[in-house]
DNA sequence: TATGAATGAGAGTTCATTCAT
DNA sequence: GATGAATGAACTCTCATTCAT
């Protein structure tokens, strides 16, 4: 029964990928402005309809870039992070490999940027809200986790997180303007300052 | 025929000051896609002629805009850096009043905020690079001025720079999601927290 | 191929059956507008494509759904109507039955309705044109008969008849704005108002 | 003040009252499906969006349409109706009058037609439905003040009121199908019918 | 037989811009 | 100076139809 293999989740799953990848590409080369349906279809060499087959809107296929994107960059960032020794270590592999995955998915954490800068759904909460909540909480967590161990001085956590996390999200503003800049380096600035900054 | 009296420059600088104010409330309300030359105008009470004719276009617009909320933002903070005895108060100061700034002008934040996440020019240059290259530039010689003075550590000045504004200008993202949120506090603890990261 | 078996010509049935019946369900419930295919053939649990295949396009579809709906009424009346010893009993019965039908076949009767309504084919005759006017025809060959064997007063036959047709074509309407309305009741005040009208 | 004379009211009633005639002339001719915006557009010689322009949407054009004919044919009925002494003459004349303004305003009552039958919209009640009620409503209420005079037999008001205007509004449907139908000959048999069929 | 992927035309709507008044 | 009527292009979305499998 298994095996009946149905052609269709098949080619369902392959379909959406190529859409998201397309839209993710259109996002990063032209901003939200320019992702047009019409445009994402070109850019994969569908038409039109094709998108309004496999999501149930715009706004549906826009969430399921976001949470592609998000999903791979947790993929690779969690594990570095849980195998650390140590607060102050989780905390350089948190920023290390946050900024590793942007810099190796530049035009995703563009596209990301995007949708999280423009999308305005009209009831349904912001796609990227959660996410970004949720982001700054694990942090604020850790930073907390850290202090309570004595490894990280007196700072409100909250804050620290919010700070954190807006320097690392702001390079998607960065990379737009210069798409050639040393992700890495300024990562390893910012795993610099920050240490020292929450250091005890 | 245009410099016929003075009152058409009165009026001229009167009518760009209005439409500017409109185009910052609808903004910070609604966002970039509820910024339409309609709304804008029906804001202020004027027809959509009115905008056209005093801009060249919703461009040119928005890049008023753009201009007229950084140059009060710098009008505001400049004198409190200068007056500042030593570096590390200078950057103090220049995250306490940047802060205080975009407290008492939330909603000029937001307008600038949307604009310069959403807007795309086709050839121009983004309207708020230039401001922001400047600024980053600026705090970047503030940092490295206090390297050579002795009173900050060895880090990366420039990008410390970066991730400072990011982490301030990031305030604009979480005030949309929280209007009411203590942007003093927010503030006190960067200044703590780069105080700290930039210190000898 | 096609007369290969004759299962494919009972299958064939079935299948048309059960679209047709689909289609009335989906018509009677949701309008002309809700009628589209993916929603036919979602009632039924099978493909689009299953349309397409037994039927030449959605409009000989919809002109199966008359044909079929006609053709029980006029099963499920000529009977009654034949039975009847003398004209006004004729007529009274026509009427009554009639209604009976439209009480019974409530859904039935609304999908005609939106057909009726709402198809334009291009180049052909109107689906239920053909129906109506033999209706009609039928209708006033009974009362100019009744006119000729003295039962019924003078009046334009021809006229008579297309006011009665519409008074009970209406209740197609009527159901749609209240599906609870008394069907045989009006079929009553009907029977006693024509009969009246058409007495000698 | 009142001589200020806004041109823009002049030219939108104007306009509106175009794009009404437009949207009839539409409607009669290739009924509802037909009716999209871009050929009400082509048909009066403007851009799509200027039917945008003058109307909040397509709904509420079609109101305005249907407004306005029933708006002409009460203006054109309600004078003959109610010069009448006694009931079974103001009877004759409500249909005489009504297949009157029928007949002279063919193309009107077609669009109206299509719009009753055809129009759904999503939440607002149907735009000819209160019309249609209150319609018959007074029709019922005629019949009721002539039995109570005495003028009129006994027999369902209401029902009876529902059919008359059922085979009256019918003309409709018959016009779309032989639009060279002698209305007033079919008006005269309604009065004869009806008359009869009420009369004490 | 039956599926469902894909197309392409057309729908209503929004909006920056132009221009006669 | 100011208006608002008008345009035309772009948008998202729907749907009947076709066709390879």
């Amino acid at each position: 029964m298994r095996s009946k293999s149905k052609s269709g989740t098949f080619i369902e799953q392959a379909r959406r990928r190529q859409i998201i990848d397309g839209a993710i590409d259109v996002l990063a080369r032209g901003g939200y402005g320019a992702a047009s349906l019409a445009a994402i279809a070109q850019e994969i060499g569908v038409s039109k309809g094709v998108i309004s087959y496999y999501f149930a809107g715009k706004d549906e296929m826009l969430r399921a870039v976001v949470a592609d994107v998000l999903a791979e960059a947790s993929a690779q960032m969690r594990p570095q992070i849980e195998s650390a020794s140590g607060f102050a270590e989780a905390l350089d592999r948190y920023i290390t490999s946050n900024l590793d995955f942007i810099g190796t998915r530049r035009h995703k954490i563009l596209a990301l940027t995007e949708i999280f800068n423009n999308m305005r759904s009209a009831d349904q909460p912001h796609p990227y809200a959660e996410g970004h909540r949720a982001a700054v909480a694990a942090l604020a967590g850790l930073l907390a986790a850290g202090q309570q161990a004595g490894e990280f001085g007196p700072f409100p956590a909250y804050h620290a997180a919010v700070a954190l996390r807006a320097a690392i999200d702001a390079v998607g503003d960065l990379l737009r303007e210069d798409p050639e800049m040393d992700v890495r380096e300024y990562g390893a600035a910012l795993a610099g300052l920050f240490g020292k900054a929450v250091s005890a």
